[in-house]
RNA sequence: GGGCAUAUAACUCAAUUGGUAGAGUGCUUCCCUUACAAGGAAGAGGCUGUAGGUUCGAGUCCUUCUAUGCCCA
């Protein structure tokens, strides 16, 4: 068989996942065994209008990894794909698309029509980001696909709604809300975001106060919110003002009269000391009204614009003409103080970035604190779900579960799951799972269902569950009995209070168990000038641009290799490297298949007795898989790549490959079949960071399409996919082959240093001779071919001390054995004394570090025994080399 | 305003409980040796942001400052 010189990904990536997914091996099913243990993970359901972005592929990459892992580990392994409704999102791109299309707005098509048309618009493109997923390479079981608006997760929802109404949870109350005037619906606290304006204005405002000629100047960012003010305000100890309290002032511009007030609340450095107080239109002064009874003035509509209550002049102008407006009336009334330059901070819509208006507004809300303890209970008591990294995650989300306040969950949009409530001609409420439920309990036909919907986070927080055909109170299924808890959640860390925390409180609350034991935090992949990928800045970097480029095996490795938790920004260069190390493991595969004749895959041979670098490989191997195993049951997938990295391009390929093959390539089939051997578990280990590469090549490999499956896997050959993940069999770790291999590795990297520094050519092959204990001089005489071949010599001259002509260049290991190589003819005095020296001085300056150290008595006294050992035993070592070397150096002269 | 994170080679990042600072890329030199030039071999390059402290010993622990970023109010 043949392979092409160079990998082509497109190649390896056309064909697996097609067969891989309509085999059902990304099933739990697909294991026979019915005593496995279960590995499970609901994905974090990504917007119905998305596409996939860098964090996806992030967060997928990792997610499959773990996955992909424990399926080979003969786990019963769910990984929960699915997306959700995206309420707001999704309602403004229907809506634009019905004003290019048709010039209509939703109110003109009215809302069975409109919901239609996102339903349509759903089916039509909503599953891109799905397709692009199976691009990825995620083994997500896409029979359990789920989407939030789904009737079964429908239920669920109605379910929660119904349950936490009748207890008393849900309530419907007129409270200060955001609100986006552009989505024209209101916003959770945890949807609106706060944005820096440098180029803010304050405004010095003056109101007459009635009966004294004086006036009374109010500072303020927004002044056309006076139009509703009820009230001025300033501090009870503030000495200026002890004169004007009780006293009223005549607001201008609307003929209102409204009382100077006293409260603590008002900061005397702040502007004047006194405020102008609105309580329809601020948070703050919300307060300040409930607590001095005032009344509530809207002056907006919920377009942000002015309404009748502003007067006939400013009803209809926009808040910010209205603005202008206000100032310049109060310019003409000679009102105008003074206008100050001022840094504020405005609070925006997450998604538009439309300044918010707070208002007053009736609502449906939940009640928190219940579910809230519960979920710190669960923290306090367990610690579940434990975060990874810990710090500063656990501290964020128990300190903001112990500040949670109300959560709004209406929103006046048309998609997503409209509330369950239906009104009577009086107004009296009625919530029940249906409308036949509600006339019976209304004792009338006569009802209106509740307009709005359900904010989109109150249907994903049940998505542990309600994904497992959980569809309400009391409900079971076997899909929830065997996959809930799921084992972890990966996500980034700005939905851990909009999802990960309501997770923990719904779950706790109406299945009565935790979601997930850990919760990985991702990183954020950051664009290559290390600043956040936005569209506005155009620095973003599409995944199925790199997985074009690059190929998706290389991409992934790009994503677990980053540091947990940690941002990284994106460089090109590291895909490239790992898109190299594919091309390695394509070509070390290559060159085994090529040389493969007579042999296969037989993984019982790694367990039998080998020659030396067998030994050392096989213990390589096992070391490397303990090693990847440790790093992914802590989630340090960095750890794990690295591992990979290392024993496939420098233990296999550098080394093991180089010191067996002149057995390869001349017909030994056992040492045939031990490469391919090792090869094929090296695949296996690859597998879940590489799934089409390693599947590709494994396919490929004489032998490995008939019975290497997992146990629990029976009549499933074929893939890799079901192989069994190497562990590491301790057994078969060899410490002495090892080190035995370190002193072979070190003499060939000694000798090709002389060489490369001597600038002997690499025909020229010379003998090379070797004084040192007998154990070490064995350890060379047994591998001597090999050394011969990788150090370019001509012979292996051994013997108690070096008898070499003076024309040598010398060196010494570790462990004191020296070695020269006679370079007649070929030396430069002047350079051998240069490299000598050059090698000296590097040994100086570390011999002088320890002997430092071990001329300090404190240490030699207080330092640990092993380490003061160990700090003795490399000084020693230092100076046989050292005195040996410097021998050397006088020989010279 | 409060909290947290980060600062290590030219660049992007590693470094288990304190015990000789590593990798990839880039750079220099040599080599197209029949697996791979997306390669092989050998190198150069770091008083670990600043100022102190604890310790026999600090990239790692404590304090100060500086810079950058994130979260909360």
């Amino acid at each position: 068989m043949e392979l092409s010189k160079q990998y082509d990904p497109a190649e390896a990536e056309k064909t697996h996942y097609k067969v891989w997914e309509e085999s059902g091996f990304f099933s739990p099913e697909v294991n026979g065994d019915a005593a496995a243990p279960k590995f499970s993970i609901v994905i974090p359901p990504p917007n119905v209008t998305g596409s996939l972005h860098m964090g996806h592929a992030l967060q997928h990459t990792l997610m499959d990894v773990l996955t992909r892992r424990k399926r080979m580990m003969g786990f019963k392994t769910l990984f929960l794909p699915g997306i959700d409704h995206a309420g707001i999102s999704t309602q403004k791109m229907v809506t634009d698309q019905l004003w290019r299309e048709e010039k209509k707005t939703p109110q003109e098509i009215g809302r069975e029509a409109f919901t239609e048309k996102v339903w349509a618009w759903k089916t039509k493109y909503g599953g891109t980001i799905l397709q692009q997923m199976r691009r990825e390479g995620v083994s997500v079981d896409w029979s359990r696909e789920r989407f939030t608006m789904d009737e079964s997760l429908s239920k669920a929802v109605t379910s929660v709604f119904v349950a936490l109404y009748e207890e008393g949870s849900i309530y419907r109350g007129a409270r200060i809300v955001n609100w986006c005037p552009n989505d024209k619906t209101v916003l959770s606290d945890l949807e609106v975001e706060d944005k820096a304006k440098k180029d803010g204005k304050l405004y010095y405002l003056k109101y007459p106060v009635k009966g004294t000629g004086k006036t009374l100047t109010v500072a303020t960012t927004r002044p056309e919110t006076m139009l509703g003010d009820t009230a001025v305000a300033v501090n009870p100890e503030d000495a200026r003002f002890a004169d004007m309290i009780g006293k009223t002032v005549a607001l201008p511009l609307t003929g209102r009269e409204i009382p100077i007030i006293a409260d603590d609340y008002v900061d005397v450095e702040f502007g004047t000391g006194a405020v102008k107080i609105t309580p329809a239109h601020d948070p703050n002064d919300y307060e300040i009204g409930l607590r001095h009874s005032l009344p509530q003035i809207n002056v907006m509509n919920p377009d942000a614009t002015m309404n009748e209550e502003a007067g006939v002049d400013f009803a209809g102008l926009d808040r910010f003409k209205a603005r202008q407006l206000v100032v310049e009336r109060f310019e003409e009334l000679g009102l105008l103080e003074k206008i100050d330059d001022y840094e504020m901070i405005l609070p925006v819509c997450e998604r538009c970035k439309t300044v918010i208006e707070t208002l007053i507004s009736e609502q449906w809300w939940v009640r928190m604190e219940g579910m809230r303890d519960l979920a710190l209970d669960l923290k306090r008591k367990t610690n579940l779900p434990k975060f990874t990294p810990e710090n500063p995650h656990t501290k964020v989300y128990t300190d903001w579960l112990e500040n949670l306040r109300d959560w709004t969950i209406s929103r006046q949009l048309w998609w997503g799951h409209q509330i369950p409530a239906w009104y009577d001609a009086e107004g009296n409420i009625f919530v029940a799972s249906t409308f036949e439920e509600a006339v019976e309990k209304a004792g009338t036909k006569e009802l209106t269902q509740e307009e709005d919907v359900l904010d989109t986070w109150f249907s994903s927080w049940l998505w542990s569950f309600s994904t497992l055909g959980w569809t309400g109170v009391g409900v079971s299924t076997d899909d929830l009995e065997k996959y809930h808890p799921t084992d972890v959640l990966v996500t980034a860390r700005d939905i851990i209070f909009l999802w990960v925390s309501r997770m923990v409180m719904s779950a706790l609350k109406f299945i009565d168990e935790r979601p997930f034991d850990d919760v990985y935090i991702t990183g954020t992949v950051l664009a290559p000038d290390g600043q956040r990928m936005s569209k506005t800045k155009g620095n973003g970097v599409d995944p199925l641009d790199v997985f074009d480029k690059y190929g998706v095996d290389a991409t992934r490795m790009t994503l677990a290799g980053s540091s947990t938790g940690m941002d990284f920004a994106w460089r090109d260069e590291r895909v490239e490297s790992f898109r190299n190390f594919a091309n390695k493991i394509w070509n070390a595969t290559r060159f085994c298949l090529m040389n493969s004749e007579g042999a296969k895959v037989d993984p019982a041979v790694l367990a039998e007795e080998g020659s030396a670098v067998d030994k050392w490989i096989v213990s390589r191997l096992n070391r490397t898989a303990k090693k990847v195993g440790e790093s992914l049951d802590k989630y340090a997938f960095h750890e794990a790549v690295q591992l990979l990295y290392h024993f496939f391009w420098d233990d296999f390929c550098d080394w093991y490959i180089e010191l067996s093959k002149d057995g390869i390539t001349g017909g030994d089939t056992e040492a045939r079949t031990r490469i391919l051997s090792v090869l094929e578990q090296a695949l296996r280990l690859l597998h879940p960071f590489m799934p089409y590469l390693t599947e590709e090549l494994w396919q490929k490999l004489p032998g490995a399409g008939e019975n290497l499956h997992h146990p629990a896997y029976a009549g499933k050959g074929g893939t890799i996919m079901l192989t069994a993940f190497p562990e590491g069999d301790e057994s078969l770790i060899d410490e002495r082959a090892e080190s035995e291999m370190a002193l072979v590795i070190e003499l060939i990297s000694k000798v090709r240093n002389i060489r490369a520094e001597m600038r002997i050519s690499p025909s020229v092959k010379i003998p090379l001779h070797i004084a040192g204990d007998r154990g070490t001089v064995d350890v060379f005489t047994a591998n001597s071919a090999q050394i011969l071949k990788l150090a370019r010599s001509s012979g292996l001259v051994t013997g108690d001390s070096l008898d070499v002509p003076k024309a040598s260049a010398k060196e010494v290991l570790t462990n004191g054995t020296e070695i020269a190589v006679p370079l007649e003819g070929l030396i430069d005095f002047e350079k051998e004394r240069e490299r000598l020296e050059g090698q000296i001085g590097k040994l100086e300056s570390e011999g002088e570090k320890l002997g430092a150290q071990l001329s300090n008595k404190n240490f030699v006294e207080r330092a640990p025994a092993d380490k003061v050992a160990a700090v003795r035993e490399r000084s020693g070592e230092i100076e046989v080399q050292l005195a040996a070397l410097r021998e050397n150096l006088d020989a010279l002269a």
